[in-house]
DNA sequence: TTGTATGCGTTATCAG
DNA sequence: CTGATAACGCATACAA
């Protein structure tokens, strides 16, 4: 790999000079910048990054923690970031954690030895006191931390509301609501409050099923959905919380015969690519992907800048109505 | 940030010796090395891996170019491969070219700048000739493209062969292939070349359909299939190069009240993990991700290693009967 | 308009 | 067993 020295000797000038033309600082004659540019050009030469970013204190990195990057959600996500990153002439440095604490712990600690400027971290198994060692701009995805770490959300109550009414006013006698784990504190846990409050006021019989702490398994999610038909055989109404939850229930009714939407309602959350290409379309609630990872990377932005950002950033959801409904 | 500066003082030791317990190199005696890792815990010190990289000109990141991860047949690749490379103490720099010719070079000259140490190639609008300016290890997905840089795929032909001789074998007379753009000289055209080569030689009526080059919208594959069945409505077996495409092809045939599997066949392809969650689960050829993700990166850890490596590296595929044959 | 010297944080060589 | 110093590639303050 050719230097900045190979440059200034191949055009009989200082290394000074190269890097002055390189980033246009001061003057410099335009015989020599020609020069310059010509030995660069001939000699295939690259800044070296390292070099810069160990000079400038400032590499240019970001850190983006997610369970993995296998699951639409989160690789939507990721490509959201990646781009509204790129723009921004940040670079992604991907870490999938699998939803293991000790993996997000080496992740963070990681993270700092690379010396990115900021970590986007939308996988929280870890433990709240972990974070006070990071001392580096962080922006957390649906979930709040503490007072001080910004965090990016949608308006969860307001798609659990959506979701659960959308059901109700379809008819839906009886409702059950399958979601992640609710140990985890993330915010998504308010769409079940929701659910049940809404539930509640309406005088629908409702049900909550849970997932395992560490797990994106379909198998897991169908064998819920199956038992919760056994309990229940007459249940006609699912609130999953993810696109591919309700993909699983879509399967389970298949299997046992129940016509959707007619006997069964089905209602997912996120609206990822997948949820508008299988048959039937889910119905879900729409998280505005794009908005959340721009917002999440100028937050991280301002915090590098040190200017003041608001802790807690909500965007709106919307209601899409497809066929499982 | 504290360096091993503020550690060497806080121990009262030099330099050096910060150095030395940290990466266990010559003799230190028990007493000082106790003592320095207290001082590392009491300031939280962390290495700097950018003055690391600097000096050993290695910086343990690699580059991984692919389309978008947004796709989950790209997702789930590069879930594999940033858990590969992690197990291996490497680190993924994330690039979504977006099959934009642009922005893939701009990505290879970012990733040589930040001085990687070889990048995974798996979107390929790109120019040959542009590869011979990166020398750089490569490793290439399902792209050959020329005699020296290795590449990974799996069985294509094979893979064609496969899916077209089970829609013969359940009965299908009238059968298409739905792909990518086959202008892009990309090793999943042998799939075509085995679609064409089996139907031909079984005396079945073949058609193929393309899709644009840089698109993966669902839209395009959705009328696309629909224009196909509007032409041949006696259609009864479709190819489809992705289980999107299938997905979307069953979403066509619901549309127009055509049976799956009885009136039409259909069969996908790599086997991502909705095709065994969607209704009806897709029939498909699986492609071997994770092997084939371990190996991209063998390959590109050999060649950093001055180690040669076989340019030609082809896995097996699977064939998956589910329930749209 | 250009060159010299210094430092960014780390590791390795060579003394002691 | 430990310390002083050069070097990795680059950018800036200060001279010239």
């Amino acid at each position: 790999m050719p230097t900045i020295k190979d440059v200034a000797e191949k055009a009989g000038v200082t290394v000074t000079t190269v890097s002055r033309v390189l980033n246009n600082r001061g003057y410099i004659s335009d015989a020599t910048r020609k020069k310059v540019y010509k030995a660069m050009e001939e000699i295939n030469y690259h800044p070296n990054e390292l070099a810069r970013s160990l000079y400038r204190g400032k590499s240019n990195l970001i850190g983006l923690i997610i369970p993995t990057v296998g699951h639409p959600f989160f690789g939507e996500l990721a490509a959201f970031i990646e781009e509204y990153a790129y723009s921004q002439e940040y670079k992604v440095l991907l870490c999938n954690s699998q939803f293991d604490r000790e993996k997000e712990k080496e992740y963070l600690e990681m993270l700092k030895r690379h010396q990115v400027d900021g970590i986007i971290m939308a996988s929280h198994t870890i433990q709240v006191d972990q974070f006070s060692r990071v001392n580096l701009p962080i922006v957390t995805f649906d979930r709040q931390i503490n007072e001080k770490i910004p965090y990016v959300s949608s308006d969860n109550f307001r798609g659990g509301e959506l979701a659960t009414n959308l059901l109700i006013e379809k008819g839906c006698k009886k409702i059950a609501h399958i979601c992640g784990n609710l140990g985890l504190d993330l915010l998504a846990n308010r769409r079940n409050e929701a659910f049940m409050a809404t539930a509640r006021r309406q005088g629908i019989e409702y049900y909550t099923v849970q997932t395992e702490i560490n797990v994106f398994e379909t198998n897991q999610y169908e064998s819920l959905i199956r038992d919760l038909f056994i309990e229940h055989p007459d249940l006609d109404g699912i609130f999953a919380s993810s696109d591919l939850m309700a993909a699983s229930a879509v399967k389970i009714c298949s299997d046992l015969n129940k016509k959707i939407p007619e006997e069964v309602r089905i209602i997912g959350y996120d609206d990822i690519n997948v949820a508008s290409l299988v048959t039937p379309q889910i119905t879900t609630i729409k998280q505005p992907l794009a908005q959340m990872s721009a917002l999440a990377l100028d937050l991280l932005i301002k915090q590098m800048n040190k200017v003041k950002v608001p802790v807690e950033n909500i965007l709106p959801v919307q209601l899409i109505e497809r066929e499982t409904t």
